[in-house]
DNA sequence: TTGCTCCTCACGTCACGTGAGGTGGC
DNA sequence: TTGCTCCTCACGTCACGTGAGGTGGC
């Protein structure tokens, strides 16, 4: 058989805390760790106790590592800006139910705001980044120069 | 005084571990912490015992640093990559003094490819940013048409 | 019954943070 | 003597890694 069938969700769009972490190049230890600090509650459990993975939770995890490895915030850092972007979320499915409140208004420029300073940390981490890049252009080239010398003499 | 005698380098081009630590945004239980693994050995002591950081040893922790945080190394990786450096200046340094051997050919060329390596690591770090970037943009620009929206209807 | 994946403790590890108690030069 | 910075243990913390011992469906 080429389709092993432990490579296919247990139930449609749920999967099992060990077909979730290979698809998402994260260990098992790190799913649970993340439940336990209240980042990542799965969508379900099978009757024997077992967490059951819905695609959104696939996505929330994709983007703590994304936060994690790319920004470099810690999981308390991260935790409010999920909550930040849950609730701005929010703001948008309930638009149309409430009139058009200060509450609401308030919130979009915070969450406006709190992207606008994300994009600058991107902004700079890029610089940064371009930065190194550069100097390890140089040190390849002067590499390069070195062995240019070695090869006119032989 | 507008000069507090604490900013100036105790000997000239030697810091004490508070004004090397400040100079560099680093703590300084971290300074003794890349002692203590064998990464970075202050330049000196005082007769009383106390580190003394020359500038060179400066430029090694902000190597250290941004290994760290641009590329998230662990100290394990960041003491590889700082050998094969030094091996590579070693080379630069005896480069007349020795003949055209095949030894430093060879560490020539695995030099270049580390540095080859570490370009790609880079290169892929920023495109990953750059994507990034790009959905925050995409944030951005949704709570601005929400906000358009409520602008109309006010 | 054997194998596999899952479960919950619980201790270990890496890169430091944070006092505890003491020394040394203005 | 008081203040400041430095010193060496040594335990605490965060984000997991890694067994230990047990359950549950093909």
């Amino acid at each position: 058989m080429t389709n092993a069938v432990n490579d296919k969700p247990l139930v449609p769009d749920l999967y099992g805390i060990g077909q979730a972490a290979q698809e998402l190049g994260v260990s098992v230890r790190a799913l649970r760790y993340y439940q336990e600090v209240g980042l990542l509650t799965p969508s379900g459990r099978t009757s024997g106790g077992n967490r059951l993975y819905a695609d959104s939770d696939l996505a929330r995890v994709r983007r703590i590592r994304e936060l994690q490895t790319l920004l470099g915030f810690n999981l308390d850092e991260i935790r409010t800006i999920l909550a930040h972007e849950d609730r701005l979320a929010q703001v948008r499915i309930e638009y149309r139910a409430s009139s058009d409140d200060e509450d609401r208004v308030r919130l979009l420029n915070a969450g406006r705001e709190a992207y606008v300073h994300l994009r600058g940390e991107i902004d700079e981490k890029i610089q940064r980044l371009e930065t190194f890049r550069r100097e390890i252009d140089e040190r390849i080239a002067r590499v390069d120069r070195l062995q240019e010398g070695s090869a006119e003499r032989s």
